[in-house]
DNA sequence: GAGCACGTACTCGGATAGGTGTTGTCCGAGTGATGCCGG
DNA sequence: CCGGCATCACTCGGACAACACCTATCCGAGTACGTGCTC
């Protein structure tokens, strides 16, 4: 097991699909067409995204056409942004405050004890900080400049044929 | 819920009372004394000192008048160490390469899209080693100074006191 | 051709369920020191 | 006085249970839009 499930992964995944890598403005797509492009669960994925929009990083429009959006520009989201919406704001440690159950203290413990934080939580909230500015440095827009530079120009329009494919053929009643 | 539990504060917590604060040679402690003095609960704890054992932080002497005792000074045990012992050694994020499950693909995913380190991953990478080299740079040495500059003398005095008596009266039987 | 009803695809939210990890608890086996008893 | 035996406390390790979380699935309700029918 990791520290970060695979929710995080799925929603960086994602996400990278309504940055348009670089094109003419961010689309709106669904979530069903998202997950499918990468053979994910429809509706877990369309879970994570309630969870996004709660967090203020992406915009929902309701009915058909409907879908996501990116809330703001893709190099003002973080991946710790992301990360803290799906995974909810977890500190990296939390302090039970052991230093009070000395069995020498009465019903009460000194003052003392509590003064001040915990030398180990110290230590714990530096490690988390330290992290936390870490992951708070990369931007959805610097990944997907990075995926531009990887996957080739013909897959890249594949895919949004793919995609253009997707939305145009919505809606459109089976002749029966 | 936090991402470490509590397993790795009472372990850290458990830890400093084998340092003896700067005081004539690590002793030897038994998990029962240790928990008691903290009230924890006295066979998760002794779970717990197995597990910094087999990761070698910590040595045991069987039988009565038996314990624990630091395996290293106390200046070469890291929290890091410490958590990795207890928690096991977890990575921060597990990539499972979903840029290879594209519905494009067909069979086989071409080979550039395995090619290097994922993106996202890299970034999880980074963060991860920022927060591990934060916690490499604790060790036990410094927390147990800190919390000999916060107790009182009087209160150290007591504590000891109390564990040489606890290992003063040990298998004395009583009389019937 | 204009307006209306219908169906479709979408989001939203809750209920549910299996798997896994965490936090303890309990117990038996093995081990070493202590106390007691018999020689 | 001394050696052996029983006993106690301790470690070791596994089994077990309650609980929470993660991942995922399923379903109903509400909503916007395209289609087709009616006038």
């Amino acid at each position: 097991m990791s520290q970060y499930g695979s929710a995080v992964e799925y929603a960086l995944h994602c996400l990278l699909f309504l940055t348009d890598g670089g094109g003419d403005g961010a689309p709106v797509r669904s979530t069903r067409d998202i997950a499918e492009f990468q053979k994910l669960s429809a509706d877990y994925v369309a879970k994570l995204f309630t969870r996004l929009e709660k967090a203020g990083l992406v915009i929902s429009s309701e009915g058909l056409r409907g879908g996501f959006t990116l809330a703001r520009p893709a190099d003002d989201i973080t991946v710790l942004n992301v990360i803290d919406a799906v995974e909810g704001r977890k500190p990296l440690f939390e302090c039970r405050e052991v230093r009070a159950n000395c069995v020498l203290f009465g019903e009460t413990p000194p003052t003392w004890s509590g003064r001040g934080v915990c030398g180990i939580h110290a230590v714990m909230l530096r490690a988390e900080e330290a992290m936390r500015t870490s992951l708070a440095q990369s931007t959805l827009a610097q990944l997907a400049t990075h995926v531009a530079g990887v996957v080739p120009p013909a897959q890249k329009k594949a895919a949004q044929h793919w995609f253009q494919d997707r939305s145009a053929n919505r809606g459109r009643r089976v002749k029966g």
